[in-house]
DNA sequence: TCGCGTTCGTACGAATCCGTACTATGTCCG
DNA sequence: CGGACATAGTACGGATTCGTACGAACGCGA
C-alpha cells in the first residue's frame, strides 16, 4: 500500500537515474479502486499521482447535476495539471477510472523538483502542454463526431494507457465518461460488437480487432496519441512533436478565405 | 505598426516595473486584421502574442474540413500557450478574430523572462493552467448545452475579451467559432434579440442587457470566468483559486454514487 | 439452488440540430 | 442610381440523440 516506487509511469521512467535523487525516497506507491476520488475541486492540493497501472479521469460537474469526463490520465501522465502553475487548490475533481496502483508524491517534493529544472521540468511541462492539446481536440471533436466515434476513441485510448486490450467497463461507466445516455452506449456498442472490433460480457471489454476500431474511430485518436507520444519522447536534444490534424491544410483554408 | 509597448495586455500590466527589464526594448506592437493568420500549427514557434484590443482565436482544422474554435485569447492572456512546453513547432493555427493591436516578443526574450522566474513566470503559468480549465470546460459545454446557451455565453466572453459590448461579428463567423451551422445562429441570434438582449444589424452586434443574456448563457460563462480572473489576481501573496463549478456538491455526489 | 440486484437490450415519441436551398435586405461601389 | 455582393431570414425533410421506460439475462450471495 505504501511501498517505494519501482518503476511503471512512463514519464518518471524517462527521468535520468542521475536526476532521481530530488525525490529519491519521497515516491510511494499506492493503490486505487474504482471510483475513488483522488483530487477533489476546491480543495487544498497537495498530492501529485503518477498512475501506473490504473487511470484517473478529471471531470466536470455542471449544474444540471451531470458530470462529464474532460480529461483523462494513465501511466503517460499525472494528475493534477494545475500542480505546474502553484495553484493552492484543485480546480477539478479527479477520480479513479480502472483500478490499480500509482506513484504519489508530496506537492512539495514535486515543486522542489521542478525548480531543479532539468528532464523532470521539460516532461512535466510538455505534458501539460500535451494535455491542453488534447482538452482542446476533445472540445472539437464532441461537436462534431458522433456516439460511435467518440465511443471507438475512448475504447482506444483507455486501452493505451491501461495497457491491456482487455479491462472492465460497464455501459453505465462509459455513459458518463462520453457525457451520452446509457442507451446510446449500449447502441453504439453493439454496433461496433456486430461489426467484430470488440467484445462484451456484462462489465467487461475486449477489443478483439484494432483495425476495425481504428477505423470507426475519428482522428481524434491519432492527433492526441501523436502528441502526447511526441511529449514523452525524450532521445533527441530537440523533439518534434506533430500535429496530425494537417496544419497546412488548414492554412491554404484560411488564406484561401481571407483573400475571398 | 512596431511602436514600443505601452501597456493594454492585462497579464503584462500586473508585472512590476522593476521586473520589466528583462524584455525592455524587446516589446513591440502590430496590427492584426481579421482573419490574420497569426500562428500557423507545425511550423516554428518564434513569436509571443500578448493581445492588447484585438482578440485571437485557436481554431482545430478536422478532416472533414471544418474549422472548430477550441480557445479564445484577448488581453487576458497570450498566445501560443505551449510556449511555456519549449515546443520547437506551434501545435494549432490561431488567427485574428476581432481586429486590433497586440504586443509581440521574440520567443528567446520570452523564455529568458520565463526562465528568470519572478511574478511573470508565475503569472504566464497560471495563464496556461487557466487556458486549460477553460478548455475542459468547454468540453463538457459542447457536450451538454444548446446552441443558445453557447451563443450566449461566446458573447459574453468576447464581450470581455473586447472591452466592449458593441462589436463587429456576422452570422457566418459565429457559426463557424460555435461549429454549428449559419441558420443556427440566425435563429438562436434571432431569439436573443426577441428577448431583448442583443440588437443585430448586419455584420455588427451590441449587447443591451446583461442580466437577460447571462441568463440565457450557460453556466460555464461564470466558470471560465472566474478562473480567469482569479489566475490575474497578484495583490494577495496567496492567491485563492475559486471553482464555480461547485466541487462540494461534486464530491457528495461521488461519494453517494460509490457508496450505491 | 434460488432470489435479487446489476447490467444490458430494446422501444418510441419528442426535441434538437443538420443539410440544403431559396429569398430578402443591407451595403458597397461603379 | 443601380448592379453586385455580402449578410441575414426562413423553410423542410432527415438524421441523431434524448428522455424514459420496460423487460431480459447474467452473476453474486444467502
Amino acid at each position: 500500500m505504501s511501498d517505494a516506487y519501482e518503476g511503471g509511469n512512463r514519464l518518471l521512467d524517462c527521468i535520468p537515474l542521475a536526476e532521481r535523487s530530488v525525490f529519491e525516497g519521497a515516491l510511494h506507491t499506492a493503490s486505487f479502486a474504482v471510483r475513488d476520488l483522488a483530487i477533489t475541486a476546491d480543495e487544498p492540493l497537495c498530492r501529485v499521482i503518477f498512475p501506473i497501472d490504473c487511470i484517473f479521469s478529471i471531470v466536470a460537474l455542471l449544474q444540471s447535476g451531470a458530470t462529464t469526463e474532460v480529461g483523462t490520465v494513465g501511466r503517460e501522465g499525472f494528475v493534477p495539471a494545475e500542480v505546474v502553475s502553484s495553484s493552492p487548490l484543485a480546480l477539478r475533481s479527479t477520480f479513479c477510472q480502472v483500478p490499480g496502483r500509482a506513484a504519489v508524491m508530496e506537492r512539495t517534493v514535486f515543486e522542489r523538483a521542478l525548480a531543479a529544472g532539468g528532464t523532470f521540468a521539460v516532461l512535466v511541462r510538455r505534458n501539460a502542454s500535451a494535455r491542453l492539446f488534447i482538452s482542446e481536440q476533445l472540445t472539437a471533436c464532441n461537436l462534431t463526431h458522433g456516439i460511435v466515434q467518440r465511443c471507438a476513441r475512448w475504447l482506444l485510448m483507455t486501452r493505451d494507457r491501461v495497457g491491456s486490450p482487455d479491462f472492465p467497463l460497464t455501459h453505465e461507466f462509459l455513459a458518463m465518461m462520453l457525457g451520452v445516455r446509457r442507451a446510446g452506449v449500449t447502441e453504439a456498442a453493439g454496433h461496433l460488437q456486430q461489426l467484430g472490433a470488440i467484445r462484451y460480457r456484462r462489465g467487461h471489454i475486449s477489443l478483439i480487432d484494432d483495425a476495425l476500431l481504428t477505423d470507426q474511430a475519428c482522428e481524434c485518436y491519432g492527433a492526441t496519441n501523436a502528441v502526447l507520444e511526441a511529449s514523452l519522447d525524450c532521445t533527441p536534444p530537440r523533439e518534434t512533436v506533430v500535429d496530425a490534424s494537417g496544419a497546412a491544410g488548414m492554412m491554404a483554408r484560411m488564406i484561401e478565405h481571407r483573400n475571398a
